[in-house]
DNA sequence: CGAGGGTTTGAATTAGATCAACTCTCGTGG
DNA sequence: CCACGAGAGTTGATCTAATTCAAACCCTCG
């Protein structure tokens, strides 16, 4: 047993108890002592859906880490045409802009808690500690693959293929969404088409399209259930024999 | 003047003298101590044009910093559909991914050359040097947001949009690419499609079509000149008025 | 000069977008 | 309890940007 710190760093700091997030975030990753000091930096806020706590543009002052609900990044065309480069779950670091303004929006479409670190405070512990730094590197990287893979979809894959993959993605989100074997959709129609690069009625007939074919079954609009995972995987990447 | 290091630390390593990337890469922002152990655990490798030196799904051993040429990075689906999720010129760093294989491969396009480090080694030499693990984390939040941009193309963007946003880009990279005020492409058409989510058939037709509107003039099928620069960037972001 | 990549151009086709109507759900308030 | 309204979702008919199919047309290099 390491006894070298004071009592008060022994334990997690009283804030991150019970943080939905702790066991998902970068948070998991560090030290009860990184813990504390990040802990010290961080205000915690919560916010209604459609509140925007990043805006494309704005000078990038601070980092957040997501602990409860679910977000969109979003690009916007000045003729309002829209990108949504992703979504944030519960867990997720969100803010990484190396340049001095963020490259997208993120508005919360649930009620949303997350905590914020001002990038100075924030900058100051990473070259304290290198394991947090490590740690950031990492989950940069893993945006980068999925980064390329959502290319791939957006670029190449069918509309068909699209929401497969995106039914399976979500579903692979094992600490959010689900209900037992259902999958709860936290976003609209509408999101999902502006995240796959469709339009709200193509993703509505593919929907009704996997369910007549009984990949999926679709309680409520909401809810999605998958039947047929290896049919749907082979959809995703490709494989998706006739028609 | 700095004398606490041995005399034969003192200056750039021997291999790294007249590297065309040496001002461009992360060489640049690190001391001569590091650069003496990165060089340390380098191999100089020269290819040709088709070379393929990272293949998607291969064990992910090394990393690589180019340091002359092009490259194309590429995921393909079972059918031969194939996205290009980005192109890698002097200077850039690749191969990192977290996950134990590759996410996509890579192959020259140009005569190239680069450094290939092994993946333990600088592994070792990032717990050491912080300052180079911080460099990275640069490197990918840049990488991510460029990734981010080209989601909004590939998703929302008609064609002619897409090609004018990939001219502006290519002309944006000042350390290559360029002979005077052209733009001598080290791409294909098939390779420019397969980057921007379209068909061979439309890149050339876009091309055509931005010559005759006296956007670009285009002197060779490889060689463009940007006429209309301020025309180019509203047509990219999305401004372009009539048809 | 002829072969083989890469590129261009034209005509026909189509996946998905657009336009338009209708339905479902759910919360509010009479 | 039901009428109402608004937002989200669905479904159908039509349209179109980009693809596909097809046929030249370069260059360059042996």
């Amino acid at each position: 047993m390491n006894n070298r710190f004071p009592q008060n760093f022994e334990g997690p700091p009283a804030v991150c108890e019970g943080c939905d997030a702790r066991a998902v975030s970068v948070c998991s990753s560090i030290g009860d002592r990184e813990l504390h000091r990040l802990a010290a930096i961080a205000t915690v806020v919560d916010a209604d859906p459609g509140f925007s706590f990043i805006t494309e543009g704005d000078p990038a002052d601070h980092f957040y880490n997501l602990t409860r609900g679910t977000v969109r990044l979003v690009k916007l065309l000045p003729d309002g045409r829209r990108q949504i480069t992703g979504f944030g779950y519960r867990g997720d670091f969100l803010g990484l802009a190396v340049s001095s303004s963020y490259a997208f929006s993120a508005e919360a479409i649930e009620p949303v808690r997350f905590c914020r670190f001002p990038r100075r405070s924030l900058r100051r512990l990473l070259d304290e500690y290198p394991a947090l730094e490590k740690r950031l590197l990492e989950v940069a990287s893993n945006e980068l693959v999925a980064a390329q893979e959502q290319m791939l979809l957006l670029g190449r894959k069918t509309a068909r293929e699209r929401v497969a993959s995106f039914l399976l993605s979500l579903d692979a989100k094992t600490t959010c969404v689900h209900r037992g074997p259902a999958i709860i959709l936290p976003m609209t129609r509408g999101d999902m088409a502006d995240y796959l690069g469709l339009t709200i009625e193509t993703v509505s007939r593919t929907v009704a399209r996997l369910k007549k074919e009984e990949l999926i079954s679709v309680p409520r609009s909401d809810t999605i259930v998958l039947l047929d995972r290896e049919g749907l995987e082979d959809l995703a990447a490709g494989n998706g024999e006739g028609s």
